[in-house]
DNA sequence: GATGAATGAGCGTTCATTCAT
DNA sequence: GATGAATGAACGCTCATTCAT
């Protein structure tokens, strides 16, 4: 991500005021009821825009709701890597990591209900966008590499690392925020360790 | 009607073939697109019945799937005390369990997929059926508790010790039944020390 | 009407105690939720019969109705001429009519409330009822001649007379059935002479 | 859009030309077939609009009926006093009605044969339509009450004065209508006569 | 660019009718 | 004769999408 790709023309273009309300209104109703839960017209009521003002933005509903899921991926990536120090302990890059996507889940509740709508419809979401994923997190598979060549972590694929470490976070967030469970102050610290001790190859006790 | 058959008819005069038929076509379905993706005509076709048929069975379709829900729930239930035994040690009771719902998920892809839309979309199966779960699981919560007792696991709220030991079981079948990830063999017994290490006091290092 | 006609064989095979539960129970609905408004399973359970019975006894839905009017008419007619005089004075004949119909509207609520719904759906009832309904009430028409031919009433056209004398007693009935009105005691001789009345040559003042 | 057009726009926004094609036809298909005979299918096509549009005018198959029964009641309250003067003699007011009544039958058949699917299903329709009527119809009643007061028409309750002398032209009417029997030119006389006679205190000999 | 009336395919569900038992 | 499970066409209604303004 460098300076030049985020000159502003470019941007400008393509994000309008009506674009993002579409996407923040959708991203909303997605969480809600899913993806065939709503209608284009709750969504442009939601939006406050006329129904076919809808279509000078996205081709039709699949797409509006991949570039949905576009757009949480990039503000995703770009939250979690807040005050990433790629020169930092393992410890502190893993940690730095989980504390960035906890406080992106609790400050974007819909975005991580929308996240398991996307996760478990693959019909809906293209196999590219999962390549898209990788790009965007692949600096989590270089921390996660490092770690085990540093035999921090366990030797397994890094796929499985980062599902164990990673995905269990979006887990315990998602039920977090439907209240399900409460994951706070220091307990949060113990979630991290928890999740540490999965992989680690040394797991620490606590103490 | 012979004497030995009555001990079987009761069952079947409630779970008739077509029954059976509509909740297996509803699993397949449910995985792949979703409660709103599919419709009850397809249904049907995939179930080799006529439409109407299927109001025969169930009230709608809402009742359809909460069927479906219970009737995995309890299948899930049976499979994961396979072989339990309360008074053998906690990790051999956690590593049966474990163990047990892999082989369920592995033999069941289509439920635990449907299991992810049932997850997702509370608003459609009441919270009934998640008080089902409780009393169906409830030994897992039990050796969860016995094992705090015993200083054994980490002294956390019981439905996070559940989260991030057993859910992260669901979560990696899943990956695993879509083919993003592959676990077998010695890799399984890795997952099931990765989760007992996320919330066990004094976690083992890999030998 | 003979006696011949009567003989109990043919009755018997024609009228078995399912059929007359089918029509009675076809009455009630009919006159509850109109000719489409109830179901054949609906009819089937009031009339505590399994569905596919009632195509033993009718060949379809239309059949059965118009079966049900044929009854219906056969048992109006039954009771209109009861302690019919044809040698008494006219009004005498036509207040015994009239008293008759009345009766019958009180006591068979449910059949003049589906006559409503034959008579407005011509559609559903061929006209070869209606000529049947002429041939079951010729009697009506004898009465209602012989007054014309002796300066009683006004010299217009039977079915006009029929309409303005009877019809509109049909229509009171209707009202009082469904508590619109209240017909009552003094007041139906009052209705009797005000129907009379608007046929009569030299109408009667009330006194 | 200039000063002139104002005055006739806002009714013209409200009644659409769209709007007045559905209740038009669903005047038709209600005569003919009544309110479960006909699907919105039919409606739209008689209509000459596509199935979805209705829906665009009518929240549902009800509210379309209950929409048509206010505009006919409208139209018929209009035809019905056109020329009336409440300060001519009783007979006059009466026989003014009656021929308004009759010319607005023969006018607008399909009007009152789906009146009578109005009267026979209460249940669609509800009551504060009742309402309506006697708020648009209470010119009539106040007739009736000075005729009685006056002691032209018998002491009895307006609601049967009404029955007995103007929902029998409705009688009348609908089978001139369909074709049962013919009422023309001087005949039409001699129905107003009878139907005043039915109800006058001192009923007029023919001359 | 922005609108929302209009579309008709498709939805979940019910229905009159059939037929193997 | 009597049954009721099974059928699939047809129901009332909603939907994503289009297009004249």
């Amino acid at each position: 991500m460098n300076v030049h790709s985020l000159s502003i023309v470019p941007l400008l273009s393509y994000m309008s005021v009506k674009r993002e309300k579409l996407l923040d209104a959708a991203n909303i109703l997605l969480a809600e009821k899913g993806y065939h839960g709503f209608s284009m017209k709750e969504l442009a009521q939601k939006a406050e825009i006329a129904v076919g003002t809808t279509y000078l933005y996205f081709k039709d509903k699949k797409d509006l709701i991949q570039s949905l899921h576009q757009r949480n991926l990039h503000t995703l990536a770009e939250s979690m890597f807040d005050g990433f120090d790629a020169t930092s302990s393992i410890y502190e890059q893993y940690s730095c990591i989980w504390r960035n996507f906890w406080k992106y889940s609790v400050n974007h509740p819909d975005a991580i209900l929308a996240k398991s709508q996307f996760d478990h419809l693959p019909s809906i979401v293209q196999l590219s966008e999962e390549l898209l994923a990788k790009e965007l997190f692949k600096e989590v598979g270089i921390m996660l590499h490092e770690g085990v060549e540093k035999e921090i972590f366990k030797p397994l694929p890094i796929d499985i690392l980062a599902t164990l470490s990673i995905e269990i976070c979006a887990n315990l967030a998602r039920k977090h925020i439907l209240g399900l469970i409460t994951v706070e102050g220091k307990l949060l610290d113990e979630m991290i360790l928890a999740c540490w001790n999965s992989i680690a190859l040394k797991p620490e006790s606590t103490k």
